[in-house]
DNA sequence: CTCAGATTGTGAAAAATATCACGACTTATT
DNA sequence: AATAAGTCGTGATATTTTTCACAATCTGAG
């Protein structure tokens, strides 16, 4: 799609400088160093140049960035100025959290519809948030975007659907590993593999780098 | 600490490896091979074949690799023999649905203490987990690692009393970056800007790799 | 107008990660 | 016993990501 193509590991660091901008911009900041942004977010200041270079000569030497226009530039990039709608598959523990949670601070990605097997649950509204029964897919309509927070052994089965119901992105909380066609994006968000990843990380990385 | 670190790509999937081997052995499976579990946990065959390397001769050429033997490396190298006890901060809408999580399918680490400022919620107990108020970090006593699910402007302010109280993990699910001492590890699990990232990809790296 | 100090953008190098491809060995079959 | 099929472990290579380090340039003070 894009011919240039930036880097992956870049992509999925520019949601988080837009956050950080925003919160500047909102201070009323108007410029800012590649040495701020890397305190503040964590990344090294040459790998936050690198990012930004991808994308043109965003900077001034001497000067740094100015906030505002660099915002304005992430906002567009990010497809930020219109609303992204998503779809919640299984309102659970997890997936009610998400639909109380006010996802949209600085963010124009929005939960509007979730879907669910139990007909306690179909029918009802979360946040304004309508709930639809899973056999009902087609009122996804054009959202393109999925989560998934349903029990780990039904979640092959409905990605597939929603596949066919024109999802193109989802993302995974199961511990499944689901089998999509591979024009279909996945990310995998593993909370069990985090901590234990984290725990292993404690135990045999402690101290120096 | 331990001399010979693996690379930390190969450790962040060492959960994902051992999961699944514990599925194969409930299933009575005796022998797998590096193509099998490629296939199940969408690893490359080959980066499976490397990584298990780092810890010597696993397998046998031409046979594969013996399920319940893996299994006993990975639950030693994992340190699943024994339960790994973490401490909850901020029992919200996120945190709840985490006490609630019955979390511990084929994983050994457990959630066994909860901490919270709001005076309604201290003293309760969710799912046998008692609820401590966030000012009384010592009830933590041993254990070393911390989910964070409390508002983010607490984030940084609190992080750093844990570490006080000899957390030497967190697990953060705040947008907030919080600074540590550098021997204290941090993981962040950054919904929106997972989402984000997501939704970037699907509108610039549609299609092609 | 000049100059000291700050900061970018980027070639080049380094480090980390993933993949290829094949020799060596195992198992199973005839 | 010989052979075919399967699979590991790994040297070599490719790819991706990070970091170094500095010339080029801008700002702001005097
Ligand atoms: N809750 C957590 O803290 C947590 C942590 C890590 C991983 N997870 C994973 O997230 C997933 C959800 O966890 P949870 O705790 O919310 O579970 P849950 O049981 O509370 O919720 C699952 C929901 O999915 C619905 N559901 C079941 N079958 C469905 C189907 N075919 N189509 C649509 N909806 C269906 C159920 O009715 C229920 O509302 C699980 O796979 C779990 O492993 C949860
Ligand atoms: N809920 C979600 O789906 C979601 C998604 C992404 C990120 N997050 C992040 O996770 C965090 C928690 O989200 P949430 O929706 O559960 O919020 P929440 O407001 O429901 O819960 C926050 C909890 O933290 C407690 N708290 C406040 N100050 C505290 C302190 N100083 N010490 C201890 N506890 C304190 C509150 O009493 C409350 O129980 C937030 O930072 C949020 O940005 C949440």
């Amino acid at each position: 799609m894009d011919q240039n193509k930036i880097p992956q590991a870049t992509a999925k660091r520019l949601p988080l400088y837009y956050r950080f901008l925003n919160n500047l911009n909102q201070q009323g900041k108007k410029r800012v160093s590649s040495k701020e942004l890397s305190e503040a977010v964590k990344v090294d200041s040459a790998t936050i140049r690198r990012d930004f270079s991808y994308f043109g000569a965003l900077g001034k030497k001497g000067y740094g960035y100015n906030v505002e226009y660099l915002l304005g530039f992430f906002r567009s990039t990010l497809d930020q100025h219109e609303i992204t709608e998503v779809a919640l598959i299984g309102v659970g523990n997890l997936g009610t959290a998400f639909l109380n949670y006010n996802f949209m601070k600085n963010n124009n990605i929005r939960i509007t519809k979730a879907f669910d097997a139990d007909p306690e649950k179909v029918g009802k509204e979360i946040r304004d948030i309508p709930v639809y029964h899973i056999d009902d897919l087609e009122k996804l309509a054009n959202i393109k975007v999925a989560i998934l927070t349903l029990p780990a052994d039904e979640a092959d089965a409905i990605a597939n659907k929603l596949v066919e119901n024109g999802i193109t992105g989802i993302l995974n909380f199961t511990p499944a590993r689901i089998t999509v066609p591979k024009s279909i994006r996945v990310h995998h968000i593993d909370l069990a593999v985090e901590l234990q990843a984290l725990v292993y990380f404690l135990k045999h990385y402690s101290l120096e780098k």
